[in-house]
Formats: C-alpha cells, structure tokens, sequence
DNA sequence: GAATTATGTAGTACCCTGGA
DNA sequence: TCCAGGGTACTACATAATTC
C-alpha cells in the first residue's frame, strides 16, 4: 500500500519531511459477498419467491440480531429494520441494525448475500498488549477501521453470510406447502392416540409457530417453560395459574409432537423443531400473514 | 345427538441438584 | 459416583364445550 502511495502522491517525501508519521490505511466500507451460483436464471426462479417470503414473513429483529453476530438484549436500543426492493434486476431483501447490514439479492443466475459493514465498532476483536509488568495479555476489544483487520472483518462477515444460508435453507418451497397445511387440518393418530387437528390460519397457531420458528429455539430447543414464556405475556401470579399452563402447555406440545411438527430430544424434556415441522409451520405462517395479513396477538388470547 | 376438542384433576415418571 | 428428595412435565381419565 505505501509503494502504491508512493506512485500516486508526489508530495510523500515532503510529508515525511515535515515529520508527519505517513499513511495509516483504514476501511470506510467492507462488503463481503456469498455468491450461489444456479446452472440457469429459470432454476433460480423457480425457487426465489419462496426464498423472498420466507425472509420477509419469517424472520424477526431477533433473527436479524443473530444473522449479524448480535446477542439480543433488553437494553438494545438501535433500529433492526428488514427492507425489501423491486429492481429492473431483481429483488433485494435488506437486513439493517444500525449501520451494519446483509443483504440477500439476485442477478441473472447468481444469488448473492452480502454483509455490509460500515460500523466495525460492533463487533469484538482479540487484541493483545503488554499491561504494567511487562506480561502480554489478551481481550476482546471493538475492532477499528485499521486494514490490520482485514482477516477479522471477513471472519465476522463470512459469520454472517453464512447464517442467513442456512436460515433460508429451511425455507419450505411452495409446491410441499398444500400437502403440509392439508396434514395440519387433519387430526392424527400417534401410538394409539388420537391427536386433535389444527387449525394453521388462526392467529393463535400462527403466533405460536412463529415463536417455534424463530432462531431462539434453533440452537437449544425449547422447554414447557419456555414456550409458556412465548404464550403468556405476564408471568402467573398464583400456584394454580401456574400449574394451569403447565398443564395447557404440556398438552399443546403433545399436540405439536402428535402431528411431528417437533420432537423429544432423547433423555431430556427439551424439544425441537423436525423438518416436517418447519416446512408446515412456515406454510401456515405464510399463508395467514401474506393472504390473511390481520394483526394478531396470541399474548392476549393466552392470557384470558 | 354424536364426534371432536378443550380443560381440570390426580397420579406417576423422571430430571435436576445437593450432599455424602 | 451414587442416592435421595423436590420439582417439573407427562399421561390417563372424566367432564364440559363446541361443531356438524
């Protein structure tokens, strides 16, 4: 970079007569992009709806949070805003919090997700110093624009772009939606027992859907508690109460078990998300926010 | 009125935690 | 590592409510 100065500015030797220490290069701007390469623009297209749906309808400040490495906090006060645009060349779907962002848009036969950083401070980088002693110590530190962080702004970028992947890679395509919306309606039998049918268009189920869908669950799955935490806007104030959704809970997740929309993980009473479920579910939550866009809440129908 | 679904109660299995 | 106790979650059954 300095040879290259060199070429460009004249002054450099009066500069450096002056006692001035030179360059210091920083990044202003860093994209770093994930090409998926399709043999034809018609094979894209075949799928591109689903996957613009499914990251408008499907994903949430939290999911937002999580694609750009941010734990979600009840103290964050940025703006996370999910945008979508109509281009001559395709459709771009942007995921912003503050001035950091991913993007996920098409070109010809090319699906690209892009992460933006504008604001490196954000994220951490592990940095080294020598304290009072003389020992050299290591920690976390907010990266700065210097381009000696080069490897780090791609490590958290590529982080990034990753996420948001394998995010849309359960996105169910919409010729496997009628079939999983048909199951839904219809009650199951599971070991004998017979498992009522949902309803998939009701803003209860669609609210509680979304919570399973949501990337909370992804990573641990979820306990009754949990999901109690999803349905009920305030906490029971009373042992009853208490034991009351517990046991609504508990057969709600019987429920969700008996149609294989999720499963026991073994020697625990931890759940999960199967693909059946994800595919399902996210049929009902399109269907019923895109069709049937009515506002819903399902913390307030809970809580009566 | 039958079938289906939702809810309450009681009993039980089993997970988690602390102590030995 | 094992064990006991407490707490949580699940299941079975009965009954009420809803739908067709």
């Amino acid at each position: 970079l300095i040879r290259q100065v060199a070429s460009v500015n004249p002054l450099l030797p009066a500069i450096a007569a002056a006692k001035f220490d030179g360059y210091w290069f920083g990044m202003d701007q860093a994209e770093v992009a994930t090409d998926l390469l399709f043999k034809s623009r018609a094979d894209l297209e075949r799928i591109h709806q689903d996957l613009v749906h499914a990251a408008i309808t499907g994903f949430g400040a939290t999911d937002v949070m999580r694609f750009l490495g941010q734990k979600p906090h009840h103290l964050f006060t940025g703006e996370v805003v999910i945008d979508s645009k109509k281009r001559p060349e395709g459709c771009r779907i942007k995921f912003r919090i503050r001035r950091n962002s991913v993007k996920l848009y098409d070109h010809l036969n090319v699906l690209r997700i892009e992460t933006t950083l504008n604001n490196p401070a954000e994220f951490k980088i592990l940095t080294s110093s020598e304290n009072a002693e003389g020992q050299v110590v290591c920690r976390w530190s907010p990266m700065r624009k210097g381009v000696s962080n080069f490897w780090r702004y791609a490590e958290v970028a590529h982080g990034a772009n990753s996420r948001l992947i394998d995010a849309l890679a359960n996105a169910p395509l919409k010729g496997q939606a009628i079939e999983a919306i048909d199951r839904l309606c219809r009650s199951q039998s599971k070991a004998g027992r017979h498992v009522a049918a949902f309803n998939p268009v009701t803003a209860e189920n669609v609210a509680l859907f979304t919570s399973l869908l949501a990337g909370e669950f992804a990573i641990n799955g979820f306990r009754n508690r949990d999901l109690q935490g999803k349905l009920y806007s305030a906490p029971a104030n009373n042992p009853a109460e208490i034991k009351r959704r517990t046991h609504r809970t508990s057969r709600l997740i019987a429920k969700l078990r008996g149609h294989g929309l999720i499963a026991k993980v073994t020697n625990s009473r931890l759940y999960r998300v199967t693909q059946n479920g994800v595919k399902a579910m996210w049929a009902a939550v399109r269907c019923r926010r895109i069709d049937f866009p009515a506002a819903f809440n399902m913390s307030e129908s809970f809580a009566q």
